[in-house]
Parts: structure tokens; C-alpha cells; sequence
DNA sequence: TAGTGGTCTAGACCACCTG
DNA sequence: AGGTGGTCTAGACCACTAG
């Protein structure tokens, strides 16, 4: 009598992604179920379950109660991108770091703000800087209705970034990213000429339902963010 | 006699959620173990692992055996982005699509994709609009090596970027996002003006030890992309 | 070397959804 | 209405690694 070796989740993952790339299972193929599956493995249900469930999480399979679990019809690229905090970011690509802050001060928000920050907000304005060279602008509004411990921070050596980062959490939050051109100040500060092409990551932060402080990022010409694709 | 209510995973890492959000569990303080927080909740290890297991890949814990979980210290934002195929994309923003073939033909690639490509590829250049108008530009190589069958395909009515991601698999990529001022051809195709801001992804696949294919994505100004962090 | 997370099992119940 | 995935349990062994 022999003791069944454990299959583990890895492998079962791998067996169905080689399945799907020689298309034995082809995009929109219905795959056996769970229980089938286990079967043919000699594993239990549960290691099944956690391979696929894996496989539906990077979207490259669907599945749905009942209906059970398909090859994904449309595939799409799901990349992961980490934003960490710009000192971090900087020091990981063997930049020395350097932070000049601009400008920080209680003002009214513009309208289109206004009903996220209420009527008075904390703007900060500073430069992050690689080697002693401008890597990105940061224009930032914080919310001193749910941040009022900001009041009492000047961001002169610490950054607002960072500040904000490893002290006030939120529960969830808004990226998004663009091309656009360089307004003169801009320009200036990142020592470039105005109409550059900048990089730009606007992001906000929200507790509950309160925002909590968005920020404009304009990045040095030549930024890149780079990740992988998960096949 | 009570029959114990099963405990979900969610319960518990919104309970965990919770204990970092409101500092109970700052950054960088090691929390309990699963069998500690399993007693204190009365539930299965397994139950408290799924939900720790979880929020590490969120980033927001880092787990190591032996050394236990903590609170992560050096937060991130991590972002998931969807890249889906171009046509998806521009229906699922609501307008019409449209694909324009520019040119198709195997040619020496440059001296930096070679020892990728091979001697020859397959060039394949193409626009894509969106409700008549020019939405992005696609500049590919296919490696006939890998993708012998793209000979067969004109891509005169399926673009490449819809044909390949249908039908032939990768095992990994890799995918860069940046900022880069127009050139004169990408800023007539575009309908725009040379040094323009263009918002541009590249996009390399592999199958194994095999490029399949990189593509130059060159989008309308105004383009940008957005998604939600979580917290 | 001992403690912690990682994983597997066998069984069970349930929610959802398609047919 | 019944099949499928989603999840929970209780127990077990293992791999890694900090101290």
C-alpha cells in the first residue's frame, strides 16, 4: 500500500496553464469542474479550488456558480503596479534623495475640489530630487477636516508624501495617469522647457467618505514606470 | 448547547482593516499569530490565513514564517491596471471603433530587437480610432519564429493587437508606461502637432524563452488611464 | 531548534445561478 | 431544481528562518 504524494496548488496551476496555451482548453472552453478535476489530480478539492481561484484573480480564467469555469473570452494584461512612497522610489534606483519644500499653506480650494476638501484646505507644493536633480513635482491638497494633525507638520524635511504614507491610512483611493504638456512654472522647476512632455500621476485618498488629500505628481522627463505581465 | 456561527474571512480582515486603520497595529508592529488570532475569533487557522493571506498581497501586511506577520512598514499603493484589447477598450468607453492597416511587412528589425527577433519579422504598423478619430497608434513586432501564422494574417480588418492576444498564449511580459513628445509621422497620424505629449505603453510578451511579440503604443493626447488603489 | 506561516486533506454546508 | 463554485472546519505535516 503507498501513501499518495501531496499535489500541490503550483503544480495543478501549471498543468492548467500549459492545458490552456497548447489549447486543449481554447479561450471560452469550458473546463471540468472542481470535483472532476480533484479527481483526475488525486488531490483534494480545496488545492483545485485554490489553483483556479488564483488563475481567475490574474483573470485568465471566469468563473461563475453553476455556470462553472471558462478559458477568459477576452483576454486582457493584468498588471500590478506599486506606488511607494518617492524617497523609497528614489533610493531604490540608487539616486541619493533630496526634498525642497515650495510652498505650504491654509487656502481655499478651487471649486471643483471644494466639496471633497470643504471651504479651507492645507496645500503643499515641494519638489523631490535624484542626485541633487529634480525627479518629480508634488502639488498636494490635504484635508484638515480628517487630517487636522497636518496642521501641526511643517513638510519641511519630511515630505508631505511620506508623512502622509506611514501616518494616516485610508480605506481606499484613485489613480490615474497621463501625458500632458508642461506649464511654464513646471517646466522651470523641472528644469526642462515648457510644452515638455510630462508624466503625470494625479491620486486621491479617501477614509470612509471623507477625502482624505489628492496630489498631483509631474515627473522629470525621461520617467518610465516599468512592471510584468503575468501570462 | 450553541452551534458556533462559521466566521468568514472578510469579517476578519475587515476586523484587521480596522485594528491598523484606527493604529491599534502600527506600522511595523508584528500581530498575532493565525493560531492566537484563530482562538481569539473563533474560527479555523485556515479561515484567519485566507484573510491575512489576502491583505499580503495587498501589500498591507508582510508575512515571513518564523518572523510572523506585521504590519507593513513602508506602505505602497499597489494598483492593478486592466489592459484589455484596444477594440474593447474603445467600446467599452462608449464609441464606435475603427481600424486603419498602415503597413505589413517582414523586415530587419533594429540591431536592439535582434537577438529577440531573429534576422527577420514582421512589422505591422496600424491606428486604431475611436468614433472616426485617431485613438492610439500601433507599432509591432511579431517574431515568425514563435508565431509562424501571422504570415497568414493580413491584419487588414483584425488588428494585430486583437489577433494575437486571441490566439496566441504568453507566458510573461513586461510593460512600461511613459511620457514622450510626439514625433512629425506619430504627430500627423495622431492629428496633432509634432512634441506633443503623447502617452505611451510598451508592451513585450515571451513564451518561454521566446519574445512573441513588442508593441509600441502611441495614444491621443487626452489619454489617460485610471483605477482604484485599495487600502 | 523551535515557532510561524504555507499548504494539503476530507468532509460539509451553502449561495448562487443557469437551464 | 440541481449543479457548481465559495467557503469553513479540524487536523496534520512541512518549510523556512529567526534567535
Amino acid at each position: 500500500m503507498t501513501i499518495p504524494q501531496p499535489v500541490s496548488w503550483q503544480s495543478i496551476q501549471t498543468e492548467v496553464l500549459r492545458r490552456i496555451h497548447e489549447r486543449e482548453w481554447p479561450p471560452g472552453h469550458v473546463i471540468p469542474g472542481e470535483v472532476d478535476l480533484a479527481a483526475e489530480f488525486g488531490c483534494a478539492r480545496a488545492t483545485v479550488n485554490r489553483a483556479l481561484r488564483s488563475l481567475a484573480e490574474t483573470g485568465i480564467l471566469e468563473r461563475r456558480r453553476k455556470a462553472g469555469t471558462r478559458v477568459a473570452l477576452h483576454p486582457v494584461s493584468r498588471a500590478t503596479l506599486d506606488i511607494p512612497i518617492l524617497r523609497q522610489e528614489i533610493e531604490e534606483r540608487g539616486h541619493s534623495y533630496g526634498y525642497t519644500l515650495f510652498k505650504r499653506g491654509e487656502v481655499r480650494p478651487p471649486k471643483s475640489l471644494r466639496p471633497m476638501l470643504g471651504p479651507s484646505a492645507l496645500r503643499v507644493t515641494a519638489i523631490h530630487l535624484a542626485d541633487e536633480r529634480p525627479f518629480v513635482l508634488e502639488d498636494r491638497w490635504i484635508n484638515l477636516t480628517a487630517v487636522g494633525s497636518a496642521r501641526d507638520q511643517p513638510f519641511e524635511t519630511v515630505s508631505a508624501n511620506e508623512w502622509l504614507l506611514q501616518t494616516v491610512p485610508y480605506t481606499h483611493g484613485e489613480i490615474s495617469f497621463a501625458a500632458i504638456a508642461a506649464k511654464k512654472m513646471t517646466s522651470e522647476r523641472l528644469g526642462t522647457y515648457e510644452g515638455a512632455p510630462i508624466f503625470v500621476i494625479e491620486r486621491a485618498t479617501w477614509d470612509h467618505d471623507q477625502m482624505v488629500t489628492c496630489v498631483h505628481l509631474s515627473y522629470a522627463p525621461g520617467y518610465q514606470i516599468k512592471t510584468v505581465l503575468g501570462g
